[in-house]
RNA sequence: GCUGGCGUGGCUCAGCGGUAGAGCAGUCGAUUCGUAAUCGACAGGUCGAGGGUUCAAGUCCCUCCGCCAGCUCCA
């Protein structure tokens, strides 16, 4: 197989799902690399990180050069300097780089020994690379073009003339090696692709995808805002309010008809119950305190500890269980200043949580149900494609190892008897149990965490959990804590900018907007608004005396499904003409076909 | 929290030592219009907050707050 990459080809032989990618060693022979590779642009992107180091090294020769890895759609480098980066800065490096393709240099791989190395990089005064040589093994391998030199393990392509189109696109501060506590070096990124169409095309991507920004829509919209005075708190206005119970409603429809009952604990509860609950061990530095008669107390941060003390008021039998208890919860959690985006990451979310409390013998078959439930919301209602995670035991847990056998065992069956495929992340589960991730995709390929299964024999335990069995014995029943929007804030944004605010009319915050041709239709505008309404339809009518094509723009802007134009000729004829967002001019209906037309759209959720 | 950048009317932005500006949105008036922006007038800002330098500070310096891009962390 052969990849054209402008003029001279990489050469590569196909081999099972990758292929490998040949270079030229320092006596001329050909040397096949060891690692397949899924993607010629991936070794592009690394050459072109090679090149940026390199430009920035003649910019600024005491740059200390830390690592270069390819990315997602891109590339990376960090460097140690005394000088700021600036965005002019940018377009000098790219100028240099662009000279370094023009000099069409040779890459040049060798391999040394791990001492040579070391001695290379200390006369080159390169003190990360020395570092990262203390972790290799004894040969390494190194690639040369012109005067730069780096440690890589590659592949590389042969020459800096292949490196064609690219763009440098942003400075960031990033720790070296990702330790907060390690020194904070100058990141810059860029991306770089084989053919000129590609990287405009992607860079019309990321401009169509910063377009769709949910805290700009959000406030074109008038969905919800976050003040000076509460950040990360975020306000809903009566349109996201809209939105979000249009939501809520659903929600609890499939609750309901899942044999879920709904519940609500309070915000704040005593801190001794967080001691109980471990979350006092595990989770203090993400909580908020407060004082009450001179008694501690916490504001949750998860609703599991409220869930318990509800399981607990009375005695259960085992003929009770499965108890499913879904809560609409309100949690507040501290996270770090830098990390709050919108409604994506804020300090005060409602998770649409549940927790399932059941036997042992129960486990599967709710879980399963669970994951059914997830598919049928991402999936069937909102179209969305997803991938499962699962993780496992972390550093801080509770509970002892067989216990998180026990139920790290049951997610994979339970994952298994629905075959579905999932990747597992080693140490990544809540502090009391092992948990499925539900990592859904939006229309611009973007992942993001939503839904939740975690399983849990701790807490029950720690709250001395019981249910009377048919001996008349005392026995532990087993928790299930889960979410299917995750948090509906997060939930909300991740619509947004899905939909781009052009949501599908069963959650457009306003259905209908009637726009009368002038003042003298008012009247009639007036009567299609009653009838709209009295089917329960969210409809407004624009009274403002402007010309009818401004208030279409701006029922446009504000993406709402319909338009509906009332005039003379509507008002003679008893009918309205319909404007769809997306189609036009649908031509006059009589209003009841109307109202029956988006009645059912909105009844059947379609898009 | 860390690194860098940025805070001027509801929004987008100009002004960068010498008495606060524009467009859009808003209000009022005129216009009564057929599928994405009618015209005019008016009103609106202690220039994020607090200190300092200066005869004089959106404009320079310091501290704090907030926002943005990443890093780390996560629903």
């Amino acid at each position: 197989m052969t990849a054209n990459l402008g003029g001279t080809a990489i050469t590569s032989s196909h081999c099972g799902t990758g292929f490998f990618v040949l270079h030229q060693s320092m006596k001329g022979e050909k040397y096949e690399m060891s690692k397949p590779i899924e993607n010629v642009e991936e070794v592009l992107r690394h050459t072109a990180a090679h090149i940026m180091a390199q430009a920035v090294l003649r910019l600024w020769p005491d740059a200390k050069v830390a690592i270069g890895p390819t990315i997602k759609n891109g590339f990376y480098y960090d460097f140690d300097l005394e000088h700021r980066f600036t965005p002019e800065d940018l377009e000098r490096i790219e100028e240099e780089m662009e000279r370094i393709v023009q000099e069409k240099l040779p890459i040049i791989r060798e391999e040394i020994t791990n001492e040579e190395a070391v001695e290379l990089f200390s006369k080159l005064e390169q003190p990360y690379k020395l570092e990262l040589l203390e972790e290799l093994d004894d040969e390494v391998s190194i690639y040369r073009q012109g005067e730069f030199v780096d440690l890589c393990r590659g592949p590389h392509l042969d020459s800096t003339s292949k490196v064609r189109f690219f763009k440098l696109q942003s400075i960031a501060g990033a720790y070296w090696r990702g330790d907060s506590k390690r020194p904070m070096l100058q990141r810059i990124y860029g991306t770089a692709f084989s053919n000129k169409k590609a990287l405009r095309e992607h860079l019309r991507m990321l401009e169509e995808a910063a377009k769709r920004d949910h805290r700009i829509i959000g406030r074109d919209l008038d969905l919800f805002s976050i003040q000076e005075e509460g950040p990360g708190f975020p306000f809903f206005h009566p349109k996201g309010m809209v939105l979000r119970n249009a939501l809520e409603d659903f929600w609890r429809e499939e609750h309901r008809k899942r044999g879920y009952q709904e519940v609500k604990t309070p915000i704040m509860l005593h801190e001794d119950l967080w001691h109980r609950s471990g979350h006092w061990d595990n989770y203090r530095e993400n909580m908020y305190f407060s004082e009450i008669d001179e008694q501690n107390f916490a504001i949750k941060p998860m609703n599991c500890p409220g869930g318990m003390l509800l399981y607990r008021r009375k005695l259960h039998s085992y003929r009770d269980l499965p108890i499913r208890m879904a809560e609409m919860g309100l949690v507040h959690r501290h996270e770090l200043s830098g990390t709050l985006h919108g409604l994506m990451r804020v300090r005060c979310f409602t998770q649409d949580d549940a927790h399932i409390f059941m036997l042992p013998s129960q486990i599967q078959s709710e879980i399963e149900g669970v994951i059914d439930f997830v598919d049928s919301v991402y999936r069937d209602v909102f179209g969305f494609k997803y991938h499962v995670e699962l993780s496992t035991k972390p550093e801080n847990a509770i509970g002892d190892d067989a216990m998180w056998d026990k139920a790290t065992d049951a997610l994979r069956e339970a994952l298994d008897a629905k075959g579905l495929e999932y990747v597992v992340n080693e140490g990544d589960g809540a502090f009391y149990g092992p948990k499925i991730d539900f990592h859904l995709e939006d229309c611009l390929g973007r992942t993001w965490q939503c839904g939740t299964i975690q399983l849990d024999f701790a807490m029950p335990e720690r709250f001395d959990l019981t249910y009377i069995d048919e001996n008349d014995q005392r026995q532990r029943p087993v928790m299930i804590h889960r979410v299917i929007f995750g948090s509906l804030e997060r939930f909300i944004a991740i619509l947004i900018e899905h939909f781009a605010g052009a949501f599908p009319t069963w959650l457009a915050p306003v259905q209908v907007q009637i726009i009368p041709v002038s003042d003298d239709h008012l009247d009639y505008a007036e009567q299609v608004e009653k009838t709209l309404f009295d089917a329960n339809i969210r409809v407004e009518t624009d009274r403002r005396s402007e010309k009818m094509g401004k208030k279409i723009r701006e029922a446009q802007l504000q993406q709402i499904p319909y338009m509906l134009i009332v005039g003379e000729k509507e008002k003679e004829a008893g009918v309205v003409s319909v404007r769809h967002r997306r189609e036009g001019d649908l031509g006059t209906f009589k209003l009841e076909d109307f109202v029956q037309k988006i009645t059912e759209e909105i009844a059947s959720k379609r898009q």
